[in-house]
DNA sequence: CAAATATTGAGGGTAAACCACTAGATTGAA
DNA sequence: TTCAATCTAGTGGTTTACCCTCAATATTTG
């Protein structure tokens, strides 16, 4: 018997679910919730196998719950559901201890084989949610070059001054390494200060660091 | 009519995904590779529609092909075949202007489908290859957390401090920000650096970032 | 070839960061 | 209720970063 709790702020669409699993033999729905903050003291109460897991919940957000609920319960089977195919909402879920993810408008017996697979240890997703994870992976590239062209290039000279700032050497230390003056490191760092439009040290490496500037193509 | 060149250098693969491709009435290997160099004056050549592309390919590989094809060629179509399902590969030669990943245990079936797919202008990637996905999706937060736990834990304070450093603020704005002594923006700095074991600014704000310490729970 | 950019270097100065040491008040966990 | 950690703040000093201005040589690009 697999003990279900469903934690979902729209009363209809809880029904509706509750009304397709209840016809099954081997599934029960223990409890239901229209809030985050319900959720521990229920799962606690009624045993829950499997938590079907609304991602915008009032309160305390689907997210969050998710998160605290693996830690009070590790064993705890949890499905998000949303309204919404987004790659931000399915990425965050799941790094935070969701095994499946389905959309609202899943028909009865894909919901079914979702509660079961996910119930077994497996893990569940809907075609349109791994459609939408691919399609971002292939536009992660598009979203970085377009990110990258607010900087003038960064020239191999300074890039080279840039990584041993960034790892921590000093300007005396980056000029002995480099076999250059100490003055000419110091007009290295003023470009890179200008060109990345930082105000100290700390900026330049976190513009660095943010919009991968030594990584991009040899100058 | 599709136009294929396939790029591999197991000349028995090869062969074999040319068997299966020439039994199509609008398909046409038009030719046949075995190192990353010659794709590009290949495709020039043959006038090629869409390339089956190995990821691990002597001379220039893979990646490096598909980069250089989508400048060169941007509505070339390109499918990448790999013996190995790894979520490094996958993501890698996605970002890069691939439009489908199939695994080379791939059958007959498969293989036309994909090819038609992927022309058609739509991706395809196969069961095996989006499970790799998901999973490694899963298993983010694990892996961050894994790395977090060298360091000690910042405290609430120094996170503040921490946050405005990587800001770029100056310690005196700081203090005037936090309504505390320029001092004691001075001891809080010297603690991060300790605990994150880091030499100076530059550092701090690497570690920072790599390890994404602003983000962690509540201390 | 000419213009622009990159690389190199300098003088002279101020502001900021870092270091060592100390120490009282507060607070949270064992 | 101790005890460790945190937050606070100080003295005093050294080192590093940053600013402005200037300029010769080299390399790249239109």
């Amino acid at each position: 018997m697999i003990n279900v709790l469903i934690a979902d702020d729209h009363k209809m669409f809880v029904d509706g679910i509750e009304s397709i699993l209840k016809l099954e033999d081997d599934i029960q729905v223990v409890a239901r919730c229209y809030n985050g903050g319900e959720v521990e003291h229920l799962v606690d109460e009624y045993n829950v196998d499997l938590l079907l897991l609304d991602v915008n919940l009032p309160g305390m957000n689907g997210i969050e719950v998710c998160k605290r609920m693996k830690i009070v319960k590790p064993d705890l089977k949890i499905i998000a559901i949303s309204m919404f195919n987004e790659e931000s909402y399915v990425s965050e879920i799941l790094s935070n201890g969701a095994s499946g993810y389905i959309l609202k408008n899943t028909g009865r017996e894909e919901l079914l084989k979702a509660v079961k697979i996910v119930h077994s240890g497996l893990s569940y997703f809907s075609e349109e949610v791994k459609a939408t994870i691919m399609k971002s992976l292939m536009n992660q590239n598009k979203k970085k070059e377009a990110s990258k062209t607010f900087f003038p290039k960064v020239s191999k000279r300074e890039k080279e001054v840039l990584a041993l700032i960034i790892d921590e050497h000093t300007t005396s230390e980056i000029a002995k390494k480099l076999f250059i003056s100490l003055k000419t490191v110091e007009s290295h760092r003023s470009s890179l200060l200008n060109k990345l439009n930082a105000r100290n040290t700390a900026g330049l490496v976190r513009i660095a660091i943010e919009n991968n500037i030594l990584a991009e193509q040899k100058a």
